[in-house]
DNA sequence: TCAACCAGTGAACGACTGTACACTCAATAA
DNA sequence: TTATTGAGTGTACAGTCGTTCACTGGTTGA
């Protein structure tokens, strides 16, 4: 294993390359085999790197976890960000909503798989960290909820679970589409209509 | 470790009671580790036996798992048969359901956790056995839901739908409770009206 | 130009794993 | 009563694991 996949710009750069192969190699093994049953020697071996390099990244494969959690939680935020410059979902907030969540989870079947599996994965730290990271995320779209035309007159305590309603759904679609096999667009059509009902009925009730 | 842990009846009997023990063992140990995470020989020991005897019941670790599904499943079709014995199930469908549900829900925590758990769980072939179980009891609940008074004269497609999100009403309810620390009966109240509100929902849409 | 640094190496450790094998000895069937 | 059976035992082996240690050699700053 020569020490040199590229012409080996600045050390700073280097470094920061094998930290992502770790962690991209740490993502791939999780999709097969799920976080908690990886081996720290399975993720160095698919990173390209020898064991022990891997402490000069990361000082246990819980700290890879945390980092994945971080990682994939920023996506989710990207989607929120993206999303809010779309004039569409002021108009059609629901319809909009949807296809929005089903093609970003599409594109991003990785991060939004490691959240879908580990929120029960047997990592008790990447556990804890994604339910923090959740009940977080719910706050932040409650405000993001609060500014939009129809809401904007409703108690914070509605406003707030709504969004829960609205994380928890998102949750449970993500996990489907993250299930779903490639190349069956029929399926993905009935989780967007799937999707759509359910959130014009959270917004009935 | 004396072979004789109780005054060791008939061989079959004493035979069936280790195998208890192992399954026992195994629901154990997955309640905090997970399924994938722990070993044959962690299981022999919990059980209170030599790792090799576990070979007298079970060929490997993965046949485990199935016979947990099983089990799992059992009492999950159990509720349902009991409660169709419910009177106040024909009157009050959905209160009865919600109340039932977290009932026996928290009272069966090892088993509904498990299928909840190992749903997205690192065992390939648990998975894919609890997802069939799963659709499975989609279609037998279908047949269940098409016999109450208000329901009779829907489509067949209709009552299959409604029974699919009923189930999956079922496992998102099944997380929490499951997830619900003990002596928690306010939590408790909320989830049960949650529950109650959604399978409203469900029936309007 | 040259010394210091540090990402990555390779060998070695003790612990744990699944599985094979030959065994014991009480319950069973003849 | 005696021979058979089979659940449970104990030892052993090869493989993987996380972690330690002393090391190498290219990059970097003086």
């Amino acid at each position: 294993m020569t020490p040199e996949p590229v012409p080996t710009q600045t050390r700073q750069a280097q470094k920061e390359r094998t930290r992502e192969a770790i962690l991209a190699a740490a993502l791939r093994l999780s999709q097969e085999q799920g976080f908690a049953q990886i081996s720290l020697r399975q993720v160095a071996r698919e990173a390209g790197v020898v064991p022990t390099a891997f402490y000069r990244h990361f000082e246990s494969m819980e700290q890879v976890g945390l980092a994945l959690v971080g990682q994939s939680f920023g996506t989710l935020r990207k989607m929120i960000r993206d999303s809010q410059r779309d004039p569409e979902v002021f108009t059609n907030i629901i319809d909009a909503s949807a296809d929005i969540l089903v093609r970003v989870v599409k594109e991003n079947k990785a991060h939004f798989g490691f959240i879908a599996r580990e929120r029960f994965g047997g990592s008790g730290a990447v556990r804890v960290a994604i339910r923090h990271e959740l009940d977080l995320f719910v706050s932040e779209l409650a405000v993001v909820l609060a500014r939009l035309p129809n809401i904007e007159n409703w108690s914070s305590d509605d406003v707030q679970m709504v969004s829960r309603l609205f994380v928890r759904n998102m949750v449970s679609n993500a996990e489907e589409v993250v299930e779903m096999p490639d190349n069956r667009p029929d399926l993905e059509e009935e989780i967007n209509e799937g999707a759509r009902r359910q959130m014009r009925l959270i917004v009935l009730g």
